[in-house]
DNA sequence: TATCTTTCTTGTCGTGGGTTAATGGCTATC
DNA sequence: GATAGCCATTAACCCACGACAAGAAAGATA
């Protein structure tokens, strides 16, 4: 159960003993999302970090029904709709599991004591601040410099596992466009070559 | 000389005592660059983080002479290519001076042994991390969610720093366009009204 | 004032994505 | 097997932005 939550921590911060490891273990709270369920909605203050044990997810953003901005988390990883955990503030962006799903859940004031209380953690949360934030700037370059059609050839050369576990409307979210956009752009390719 | 900087220290960690800033302010090198010097490089390891005392820096991508992405800075904040600071990895974007500067430079390994040597610098990391983040991730919303015309209109409504101290060149590459969209999109507006 | 340079605007044209609507395929459920 | 619902594709039309070029305006320098 807190066997891959055990190595994201270590593989962040090395010098976590098993104690420090035990002692967030038991703050843990285990659920389980069916596929559709909306963990949280935009405008609500976001009171979790999760680490996904199994399933998958998408953070996105709802503009006059159309969903945009969309991004897929897969097990092994954290999310949260971080910005609204950090500043406490209303959520940007909701979260919504697109597989059954099983997390773990970590409270925001559990959080903050387990910084007061250890340098070790106060350095995972450093850490994984920059490096999500390193992943959102990755994000955001590839989205400025390339259009649509590049972006879809770039995801195809690398991101095998999106490609198997997400349906085209969700691809074309996840490049900003329209599914009928995405389909045209793969009539394009396929005619080209 | 170090008056903005530990203030900008002190509002992210109150806890940090005078001896703490003292410290801190010892490593600092103080440079000064003229108007559109480059500071950093694409392709570039970042070595430091730069408080801007005086003047203005923007961050941008160069795609085929196009200057994409282009995010702009002014005094009493910090600014780096964070991402290549933080992973100490090649610069993905650039730094230029857009006015004359004085900045304070921290260099990073001076920052990683700030990190070891005192938890509350540690948590300075963390929250600055955190905070460019959230910055981040408004931006990348903004621009996800508004078309070029709504972006402009939004900037005017709140941003009069910018539109006071860039050109239309800059504010177009910050909206991610063309100075020739720009004007058509200033010409639509004004005939609108 | 005159000259040079940079910035901003305007025009024309082509294109890729948005929008809407129609179609066929696939799956689930009864 | 019939129906309904969702998904992917295709077609037609529109439009904002990009590209290129030329002209107007504003600043800088002497």
């Amino acid at each position: 159960m807190y066997d891959l939550i055990r190595k994201s921590f270590s593989s962040f911060v090395p010098s976590l003993t098993n104690e420090d490891l035990d002692r967030i273990c038991l703050r843990l709270q285990v659920k389980n999302y069916p596929k559709k369920s909306l963990i949280i909605r935009e405008g609500e203050i976001c009171q979790h970090v999760y680490f996904i044990n199994k399933g998958a997810l998408r953070l996105f953003n709802l503009l006059e029904g159309q969903e945009k901005n969309a991004m897929y988390v897969f097990e092994k990883n954290w999310i949260s709709e971080y910005r609204s955990f950090i500043l406490q503030s209303p959520a940007l962006q909701a979260l919504q599991a697109i597989e059954d799903c099983e997390l773990l859940l970590l409270h925001y004031e559990d959080v903050q004591e387990s910084y007061n209380a250890n340098p070790r953690f106060e350095r995972f949360g450093r850490l994984i601040a920059e490096f999500i934030f390193a992943e959102t700037v990755n994000a955001e370059v590839e989205n400025k410099l390339y259009s649509p059609e590049e972006r879809y050839l770039r995801l195809i050369a690398k991101d095998s596992i999106m490609l198997k576990r997400l349906t085209q409307q969700q691809i074309a979210a996840y490049l900003g466009i329209q599914p009928e956009s995405l389909s045209r752009i793969r009539k394009r390719l396929a005619t080209k070559s």
